[in-house]
DNA sequence: CACTTGACCTGTCCGC
DNA sequence: TGCGGACAGGTCAAGT
């Protein structure tokens, strides 16, 4: 699911929900990715601890913990964090809602707090993973190292962009932006959306991508995260924020999951749905022209 | 080294 | 209904 907009969004909630409270209990559903971690070390590390923080980096959660160790926490395709206060026990909430189901058969971990409040981890793919880290050695983690820049902060310029893409000159360029050492948390659904804003078409290596292309580019991916994060995310199949609601970017998509639509450029031109870079991706035919040296 | 493909899992949808 | 196959928001380990 996640992309950086739904893990900001989660980030967001997690923030506002978790930070102070205090966890009680852990309960770690048998799974291969979640709390790789000796259960001694959850013993002596969570329970007791209280939430400090909750950050992000990419598509990478990390939930700081008052003992010094931190919750890495990855939501791959179908993970979930989602709180559960006391409005299941109160009106208005319906029976039938995603909290008011939880923990169910995809809970892989549930942390109590000491207020009788509930975070769940949910996936139903189990790709996802939550482990316990140092927070010194946060850094340190395979992933964090090699992961690339924000592409919404003010540092990251086009400079960056351009020489971070000329690295992978010799791939297709949507293959380039989900490489997540090129820039972090751009996924399939804003690959897709981003490039078709830019008018590029997504198997065009790098190679025959201008530098001014790849600036519009970069523009156009900063543009649609940030309205995806203002909508609260996508919500393709499985995403919920932190209170276990959807997001509505979808509603907004230009290309994504819109083949056989008219394209918004072209009402005559219907969205086709082809593979590149081993992924299902939405492309203008007219828009967005392949150049082939 | 750069690049591509398959594997990891579970669930759903589509065609026969 | 049932069955087989393709596909799904991500990342990494192997392969070429």
């Amino acid at each position: 699911m996640p992309e950086l907009p739904e893990v900001e969004t989660v980030r967001r909630g997690l923030d506002r929900l978790i930070v102070g409270r205090k966890i009680r209990t852990v309960l770690v559903r048998e799974s291969p990715n979640s709390f790789p971690n000796a259960i001694a070390d959850v013993e002596n590390f969570v329970l007791n601890a209280s939430v400090m923080a909750v950050g992000r980096r990419g598509k990478m959660l990390l939930i700081d913990l008052s003992s010094g160790y931190t919750l890495m926490t990855h939501l791959r395709m179908t993970g979930q964090l989602v709180f559960v206060g006391y409005e299941r026990f109160g009106a208005g909430h319906p029976s039938n809602s995603l909290v008011g189901r939880l923990p169910d058969k995809s809970t892989r971990v549930a942390i109590e707090f000491s207020d009788d409040t509930h975070l769940y981890f949910n996936d139903q793919r189990r790709f996802g993973f939550m482990k316990l880290t140092p927070t010194a050695e946060v850094l340190n983690d395979s992933f964090m190292r090699r992961v690339g820049p924000e592409p919404l902060e003010g540092t990251f310029t086009a400079e960056d962009f351009i020489g971070r893409m000329r690295r992978r000159n010799n791939t297709s360029v949507k293959a380039a932006i989900l490489d997540q050492s090129v820039l972090a948390g751009v996924g399939n659904i804003y690959a897709d959306e981003a490039l078709w804003a830019a008018r590029i078409h997504p198997a065009t290596r790098v190679r025959n991508v201008s530098d001014a292309q790849l600036a519009d580019l970069l523009a156009e991916i900063k543009a649609v995260l940030t309205l995806s994060i203002d909508k609260g995310g996508s919500t393709n199949r499985n995403y919920v924020n932190a209170e276990g609601k959807k997001g509505s970017y979808m509603d907004f998509a230009r290309v994504f999951r819109r083949q056989n639509q008219p394209c918004l450029r072209h009402p005559d031109v219907l969205i086709e749905k082809i593979r590149v870079a081993g992924r299902g991706t939405h492309i203008c035919p007219v828009c967005q022209v392949e150049v082939i040296e």
